[in-house]
DNA sequence: GCTGTCCGGAAGTGAAGT
DNA sequence: ACTTCACTTCCGGACAGC
């Protein structure tokens, strides 16, 4: 998969943005309903961010260290996997040292994280709000995604962490695995096909419904009507074509690309306007009355 | 005139679908 | 293998501001 462990620090743009957003929470969550993050949706399940990392399972680990998988853009095929078995106690047991062994260098990133999630039991680190349960879900799912194809294997090991047996495609994974093991995965897991990569559109969307993430790379002129501004269009052009490997992409090829959405009303033209666009009658999700 | 932005045609690309 | 999709790349032209 190859994500750069340094980050984005060497772009050509100082942006700051934390995260390059995966793919979007209507695309590929409820399309893909059968994600590996507690598919159920089940009300009850509290999220790693919910609970003090002492009372973490398995899988809130595994859901942890994949959000700063994704945060960090950390490459996943070099993590060594023994935290497969790992519930919150035992990774509050471990040491700085131990995780810089274990993470390498996302190491101090976790070291980090855990302690300031230890100072704060019960509270979350972005924000407390709909939205980020949204974006939880969304990262977790892509970076699951991630982690697979990166030939790691993450696999649930308690019925409250997700997949679900009636998932033909999990509960193989599941059984023809080993129990409370760490796997390198080659080739006896089967990946689910994951559907098309992210839509342009989509990523823009979700650039502008997370003001926390956006860091002014983009804004709302009518949030009603769905009309936005690039503030930062190379920015946003880089981090576009971080997310689909391509360096070379330009504010000009991605408002091309922005274009061909006139035909399919996408996006309607916002005429004698720079940098203005306007989401269509076939977008969906960027309204606050919609429901995803 | 130069620059930056927008526009849309045309051809190409790679992944996913059949 | 072939088709479809969603862009990506390149380009010439239009237009506004300086």
């Amino acid at each position: 998969h190859g994500v750069s462990a340094s980050g984005i620090s060497h772009q050509p743009f100082s942006v700051s943005v934390s995260v390059s957003f995966p793919q979007s929470l209507s695309s590929h969550y409820t399309k893909n309903r059968r994600c590996l993050i507690n598919p159920s949706g089940s009300p009850g399940t509290l999220r790693w961010y919910q609970l003090s990392p002492q009372h973490w399972t398995k899988q809130h680990v595994l859901e942890w260290i994949s959000y700063h998988v994704e945060e960090n853009q950390f490459d996943a095929s070099s993590l060594n996997m023994t935290c497969c078995s790992m519930d919150g106690s035992m990774l509050c047991q471990l040491t700085y040292d131990m995780l810089l062994a274990l993470f390498g260098s996302l190491g101090h990133r976790l070291y980090q994280s855990l302690q300031e999630l230890k100072a704060k039991p019960g509270e979350t680190p972005l924000a407390s709000s709909m939205e980020i349960e949204y974006v939880f879900i969304f990262f977790c799912t892509f970076k699951l995604t991630c982690f697979l194809r990166s030939g790691i294997l993450l696999i649930p090991s308690s019925p409250e962490s997700g997949g679900s047996d009636s998932d033909p495609e999990f509960h193989d994974a599941q059984s023809s695995l080993p129990t409370g093991r760490c796997l390198q995965m080659t080739t006896a897991f089967p990946i689910s096909r994951s559907p098309r990569g992210t839509h342009l559109w989509e990523f823009i969307r979700d650039i502008l419904i997370h003001p926390e993430l956006n860091h002014g790379l983009m804004k709302w002129e009518d949030r009603k009507e769905g009309v936005f501004k690039f503030l930062k269009s190379e920015a946003v052009a880089q981090l576009w074509g971080q997310k689909k490997r391509n360096s070379s992409m330009t504010y000009e090829k991605l408002s091309r690309a922005m274009r061909y959405y006139y035909k399919r009303g996408i996006l309607e033209r916002v005429d004698g306007r720079r940098l203005v666009y306007k989401f269509g009658k076939n977008s969906s999700g960027w309204n606050q009355s919609q429901k995803l």
